[in-house]
DNA sequence: TTTTCATGTTCCTGATCGGGAATTATTGCT
DNA sequence: AGCAATAATTCCCGATCAGGAACATGAAAA
């Protein structure tokens, strides 16, 4: 799935948790972050703080690709 | 390339920004932040904002891709 | 040497994050 | 279909901090 905003982030995260039938809360708990920023992502907040996103996105198990870093000058 | 922090995140936006021979200022420019926020973003801060982080990544011409998202149950 | 790029500081406004309680969906079961 | 349990969202408070701008320093390149 291509990212390009926020908002699609937080879609996809919750289609993630859903299909793994996990509840934002407890999602908060595996990712050590609190309810209220889950429910923020997951609506596309566009000012949660990158590294608690990637917490969360790893608590789900989704892996996160950059394409087109390392190659071309 | 794989991201599973801010750390390396903010590698990869400086090794392609590089890579392209573009300044820091010109980049934050483009993206439409601060220079502060590139000098930050690369060092890998954990709380950048993270609509602003993938508005520098897209800046860049830069694709990120989840797996694992729209599929298995 | 002179110019460019990167980083550090400082000031200021404004917002994030967290927790608990209360409210409003949503889901599941009989 | 209807009700009950569960889940999702919102509100309030407070401490901490992000982001931007401008200026100064360090270092490296022309």
């Amino acid at each position: 799935m291509k990212i390009s905003s926020s908002q699609e982030l937080g879609q996809a995260i919750r289609l993630r948790r859903k299909s793994l039938h996990v509840t934002q809360k407890d999602l908060a708990l595996t990712a050590g972050t609190g309810l209220r920023f889950i429910i923020d992502l997951e609506r596309g907040k566009p000012t949660c703080h990158i590294q608690k996103a990637l917490s969360v996105v790893q608590a789900l198990g989704v892996k996160i690709n950059l394409s087109g870093v390392g190659d071309e000058s």
